[in-house]
DNA sequence: TATGAATGAGCCTTCATTCAT
DNA sequence: GATGAATGAAGGCTCATTCAT
């Protein structure tokens, strides 16, 4: 008797994250050009031909590598509207990014290199283009409630603050103090930072 | 007759320029694994075997270009002491910094996602480290001369925030309202941000 | 309650021939090396497995597609003794012949490949030299009645005539004039060739 | 000292033919599919990588083989104009036709089997459609000489009589009578064939 | 100094075939 | 009888690097 429908979608699912995960622990300690599919397929405990089972190429991994990595974020973004104050949304959303970074460091190197290199271009506009509007659309609603004067662009400077700091981080390493850069930060943005 | 010592000087100088001047164009446009020996010899016009006599591997090539790249920006910083007011002077670094990205566009996504990838790790963050320290060390002072009150995290935050905008307009593509974003900083950063 | 003996054997025969049409298809179309057992089984409509429960191998299927086509092909050929003139009859084949081709172009153009490739050498000619010698027997037939010199060797000058005609029309596609050379052999065959 | 253009040119020749004729007498022995660059190289007694220097791919690398081989058909072809009689021309043909295509067995073989196959349907149309033109033209030509009603038309037919027998050769090997049916046919065109 | 033929390791990918269910 | 997940060998191709000239 051939295995049920739902027996071999549970196989699928689980061989496909072990094989998500092996390829993201490696692309982000190896790179992508760095790791082959016959690492991967180590790591994983499987046979190289059955990664083509799961996915058409190396460059289709990396694509779901990212959806996951990008749907992780912004389910890890804080709920709104149960604040008592938008500067302890603020505050949340900051100290999510930092936990967030922080413990995900070779994945978000990965990702930052990924989406830079020339051969993503198009790919990286369109994606990150969703993503990217989402989570300033977060942000700005929280400025609104500040009653900042301009709370889109306002918006985008407190984003390219936080990856511009997440960057330095990733290219100085631990050179970057970035607790001091982070209470800094805090202060900071504890008053409104325009009327 | 044979050449001089100079002039063999020279056309190595000159050779050897004209190699990075390739090397760098291809990587920004197909990517640092995109661009072959091969496709550098032949855009710089010379063989594959010379190159090898000027670089010793593709990886030493890339780090003479990034040396290169620094100092490029080093050199574009405006000099000190010759603005009437700090604020003058903020905005020049500002409007130094926007250009410079706009003009070499592909080369400062080269330069990012090269220093991203984990190859390059312990050496990114050696040179970056020095380059970090010495354009923090320029808008600290600016900030220092504004009175403000911890200059060099306040530092820190800019530098930030300037490379984020960069990375954001990377990522996204004409997507990125740069235009806006810009004027609203320098609107920001027309009065003393915090005292 | 299980199935009858009948009744499974009949599922076999009927599972065989899908396969076996499928597999015809597709190599007629992709060419035998660029059609997988992957492919067949999905245009078959069962499983990778299934195909192995009916055929120890991809070569044994190829083997099994080609007795099919070469008793088509002897089942189609007219029978005798049911014409007024031996002209009546050579026109008949040399029709019956033009027709069949025609109309399952891809099939002979498979047919000829497949046996004129290296991997087949022994096991064409071994297929091929009984079928040939049927033909060929039809044909002497033939020339037997209409009392020609040399009965054997102007059939096989004949069949190689025909078969020569369809390897050009296969090699040159449309631009191969078949309409005219066919008006032109059967003018050539009316009167008999050579007494 | 960098080599001279000739010494490289000379060297690119002979190591291209080296290549070519390894290619040509393993896909002749052993199919296109079940000669593999390695198998080539190997016999070349080269490298792999040095394959890909001298032919883009596999594939074209069996295009050139063909021209090669289409080539030296038509240059075995024998100069027109020096015959008594067009017979004796006619004769001359068949005559290198057969020698040809004995001394060349494989080869044929592969010629024929290669440009059935599927994947290759456009190429051969376009290959051989010139090379077809050609030979018939050049028996064409006699026929015109034997004051033949339909020249173009009986020269189609004698051309399709001699791909066939070759056809017919490669399927039954030594089975097939070729001797008897050449002899035959030299008796048959020993007359003019139809006034 | 300069060339480009040559190497060889390694990569992505395909696919016939097996086997647990 | 039937399924499809899994294997593993093999193949086409690329490319950094070397070296004879």
């Amino acid at each position: 008797m051939p295995r049920t429908k739902e027996q071999n979608e549970e196989i699928r699912r689980q061989t496909k994250n072990t094989i998500l995960n092996s390829a993201l622990k490696l692309f982000a300690k190896k790179g992508f050009h760095g790791t082959s599919i016959s690492d991967i397929a180590k790591d994983a405990g499987i046979s190289k031909g059955l990664a083509y089972n799961y996915f058409e190429s190396k460059s289709q991994l990396v694509d779901e590598i990212f959806e996951m990595g990008m749907q992780e974020l912004v389910n890890s973004m804080p709920e709104e509207d149960k604040f008592d104050s938008p500067y302890e949304e603020l505050n949340l959303i900051l100290e999510q990014i930092f936990k967030l970074v922080k413990a995900n460091e070779e994945y978000w190197r990965l990702y930052f290199s990924l989406y830079l290199q020339p051969e993503m271009y198009d790919k990286s506009h369109e994606i990150m283009g969703n993503f990217y509007e989402v989570l300033i659309g977060k942000i700005e609603k929280v400025f609104k409630k500040l009653d900042v004067k301009s709370p889109k662009n306002e918006a985008r400077i407190f984003g390219a603050m936080l990856d511009g700091m997440a960057l330095h981080y990733f290219l100085l390493g631990d050179k970057y103090p970035i607790s001091a850069v982070k209470k800094e930060i805090f202060r900071k943005y504890q008053s409104i930072p325009e009327k």
